[in-house]
DNA sequence: GTCTATACACGGATAGAC
DNA sequence: GTCTATCCGTGTATAGAC
């Protein structure tokens, strides 16, 4: 029997790990991190409990390892790419937003789920804070650049309105038409 | 020793039962549910474990109750006294949400975190959903009193910045200066 | 790298005394 | 109405074999 390279077992490493991320984060996301158990997160990974534990320390760890990943891909799907227009910067911006919804609110739940405690992961708050903060910013620089009264005021409403979308998805499943409310979004701050 | 009296006795009852439910409230809001156990909710509420189970047969009907407490008094709170003059009305629901983030943050907190957990209570994601269309039918209505061009969107995002508010104070502590924010709302909504 | 078996603590719930 | 003692299941984490 041929010995396993190197390469081999790094492969396997690294499957084995990001599957039970993504079990994680499933079940976390779903049942809350609390409901669920090692037990459910290893048998949904399609690995042994005993394994888990050679690649994260406790379900602590295993925890903030899902919630920087989420973290992340949510920062990257927010990302707009700076344009001399700032109607167009405006609008890409809303539009990753709508995306970001749409698309991984998986994520988005559990990141709410895990910040919603009082005494939570501290690194989730203050990471929380500094995007809501820059997010303000981009906008209210978008928004004087058009020339719109009070843009520190509507960079605040703006942010609150896709927060406000973002609960609102969360807590009940697909309330409204999220197409409909983007177009009305994009009408109302992008007037051309 | 003189037999207490039925009075007393229903007194004692409803004292013990009130503790209860405040500490379960203070600690599922802050811990969360599935982080909170009897013993701690019992020793919050200086009772036994065991006298608990004499008011609620289960750890899920306590925090059922728990949540319908809640429920009422941010149902209440909400209620605005419908006036002749769309302007006041709009401004006093806004104002009541205020008070409501100031006051009943746990309550609200608490709420939130039951809301991501569908399969227990899915009575909560029913009541939530009426809460919140109504609250748009009322500011469609008064909006479209005053004139404002595009009435359904505008109450759409008026409830939209109102929520997404909630979520970021739920998320970050006291991320801003919610007074200013109350009073930039209220500039921009009720111009007179 | 992966598995099975197991130690050990903790939580929900009940029984029975006062 | 309230308490103490206790049963029993489940959950985290570890040990050791393959």
């Amino acid at each position: 029997m041929s010995p396993r390279t190197t390469e081999q077992f790094e492969a396997m490493r690294i499957e084995s790990k990001d599957r039970i991320i993504k079990s994680a984060l499933k079940l976390f996301s779903s049942k809350g991190l609390f409901n669920t158990s090692i037990r459910e997160i290893a048998k949904e990974a399609k690995v042994s409990d005993g394994l888990l534990y050679n690649y994260f320390k406790s379900k602590e760890s295993l925890a903030i390892a899902v919630m920087r990943s989420s973290f992340d891909t949510v920062d990257e799907m927010i990302i707009a790419h700076s344009d001399q227009n700032p109607e167009v910067n405006i609008q890409s911006s809303i539009q990753n937003f709508i995306r970001l919804i749409e698309n991984e609110l998986d994520k988005i739940r559990l990141l709410a789920q895990m910040g919603f405690h009082k005494e939570k992961f501290e690194i989730l708050n203050q990471l929380t804070v500094e995007k809501y903060e820059s997010s303000v910013n981009k906008f209210h620089k978008n928004l004087k650049l058009l020339g719109v009264p009070n843009p520190k005021s509507e960079a605040r409403f703006l942010v609150a309105i896709l927060d406000g979308l973002v609960f609102e998805f969360l807590l009940m499943d697909n309330p409204f038409d999220i197409q409909k409310f983007k177009k009305e979004l994009i009408n109302k701050y992008c007037k051309s």
